[in-house]
RNA sequence: GGCGCGGUGGCAGAAUGGCUAUGUAGCGGACUGCAAAUCCGUCAAUCCCGGUUCGAUUCCGGGCCGUGCCUCCA
């Protein structure tokens, strides 16, 4: 039998994954707030679910991927009033765009793209239950969560209420009953976006969002809950803590699982320092299966250090791959090879899992035209959202500077023609002028087949 | 201050109580007009100090260094 093993936050080890229901695995993933576009610390988790997701579906009949869009939020607010630019226009534009990117990525749409906006009145009912239920009050046009009432707050970040208050760095808010109290709803100006409650016009606080959409979508309890390691506290405590009191403690998820940060240059990516990378700037000088590898290249639970030579790597990888691959009428095999498989079952090591495409590219390139081996590869490289591409395509992939197509074939037949005549310095210098604009000559016993670098 | 993570060859990055991946870079060779690609061969690592053990890079303790969260954050 075989099992895939993920590593619990919950119990901070790798345990066996059982689904509550075999017959449909329901995986929730806290996804963007749509206010600007996504930089590379946002694609890390959409890769590496959507390459769980596609783990998920190979060994289960059924998966139901969940993956928010937060389109209420002071964030977008303040982008909105900065900029002169409506709300819906920004959300609609950046909405889009994050779509893009991540289908540059390879990244599959999840099955459902709830919208917090679509659900206010689930997270307005939600609220007045734990209201009822003694868990949450109003207080000056909020409505706060009154962390005391639960008796396991803090089970996932594994703080103690004591911790928190005497962690915190914020002032306290004078309505609030005790400190550590977060807001499930307050109130808005006229000139800010609201919704009518019992409680006046108002709009959800960040938490409540999730919450309501993952109960409305996939019931209250399910399988895994993704993120990134920083929404473990407060986010995700705060999901757990809503969804059990407004569920008669029912756990919210059986398996937590969270990724690691992204550094680039060793640095953190922030604004300040200048190394902010938006996946839209990168696209136009990768293409996404490279952005893709290099964010695979390290175990999701790891830091990962984003650099030049990161892409360098990951490109020079994919181009070793897709040479393997070329003039192949091979079709990716339905089977998965066995090592490349149990890498990623055991908790997704893809680092291990690529090592195993490189023996797999290895063995074709030892035996050439072997498409048993090549289909291998294939079947590999998309389980990894990987190798999508036909080979010719890629090497012709074209971040549009330089010499088209055309013109790079109308070198290349001047330049068989001085080879012909053993006009070797013009060869040569044809091939350094096209190397020159990142064009990659390379003669084989079939004649000369050409690469952007 | 509280909680957490990590230190593996030049670089990236897995695994493992003994037999030490993989890629890249380097070196030598084959192939090539020369290259490139490819193939063959080769060099090279487990932060420091203790402990447990027949044996530790792996387990335990201490140290040093780096880093994340505690505030919007993937």
């Amino acid at each position: 039998m075989s099992t895939i093993k993920l590593h619990n936050t919950l119990s901070r080890q790798k345990e066996e994954f059982q689904p509550i229901d075999a017959s449909n695995v329901r995986m929730y993933v806290c996804g963007p707030t749509v206010y600007d576009f996504a930089h590379l610390g946002n694609a890390r988790p959409v890769v590496v679910f959507d390459t769980l997701y596609r783990l998920l579906k190979r060994h289960f009949p059924k998966v139901t991927y969940v993956r928010n869009i937060t389109d209420v939020d002071d964030k977008i607010m303040a982008k909105a009033k900065e900029s002169g630019e409506p709300i819906d226009a920004i959300t609609a534009r950046t909405t889009q765009a994050y779509h893009d990117d991540m289908a540059a990525l390879n990244a599959l749409p999840p099955d459902i793209e709830p919208r917090a906006t679509q659900h206010i009145s689930q997270m307005i009912a939600m609220i007045e239950e734990l209201i009822k239920k003694g868990h949450a009050y109003p207080a000056e046009g909020h409505v706060l969560f009154n962390v005391p009432s639960m008796k396991n707050y803090g089970e996932l970040s594994r703080r103690s209420h004591d911790e928190l208050i005497a962690g915190a760095r914020v002032d306290v808010a004078p309505y609030k009953k005790d400190a550590a109290d977060f807001v499930l709803w307050k109130p808005s100006a006229p000139d800010q976006p609201g919704w009518d409650s019992p409680w006046g016009r108002g709009r959800p606080g960040w938490h409540i969002e999730c919450s309501a959409m993952a109960a409305e979508h996939l019931g209250t309890t399910f399988d895994i809950h993704g993120g990134g390691l920083d929404l473990i506290f407060p986010h995700h405590e705060n999901e757990i803590a809503q969804s059990r009191c407004a569920h008669n403690d029912a756990p919210l998820a059986k398996v937590w699982m969270h990724n690691g940060f992204l550094t680039i240059n060793s640095d953190k990516m922030s604004k300040s320092l200048g190394n902010f990378f938006t996946v839209h700037e990168l696209l136009k000088k990768y293409p996404g299966e490279v952005i893709r590898l290099a964010l695979l290249s390290g175990h999701y639970r790891q830091p990962l250090d984003f650099s030049d030579d990161a892409l360098i790597n990951a490109k020079n990888v994919l181009d070793r791959w897709y040479g393997a691959l070329r003039g192949t009428k091979a079709k990716a095999s339905a089977i998965m090879p066995e090592k490349f498989e149990n890498a990623l079952r055991d908790d997704l090591n893809t680092p291990l899992a690529i090592a195993e495409i490189h023996e797999l590219v290895n063995s074709v390139n030892r035996a050439p035209h072997d498409p048993e081996a090549q289909s291998a590869v294939l079947a590999a490289g998309s389980a990894l959202g990987l190798l999508q591409y036909q080979p010719e395509a890629w090497f012709k992939w074209n971040p549009g500077n330089g010499p088209t197509d055309d013109e790079v074939e109308t070198q290349i037949a001047a330049r068989a023609a001085a080879k012909k005549a053993k006009n070797f310095a013009e060869s040569d210098r044809i091939r350094n002028a096209l190397a020159a604009q990142g064009v990659l000559l390379e003669d084989g016993p079939s004649g000369t087949t050409w690469r952007r670098g």
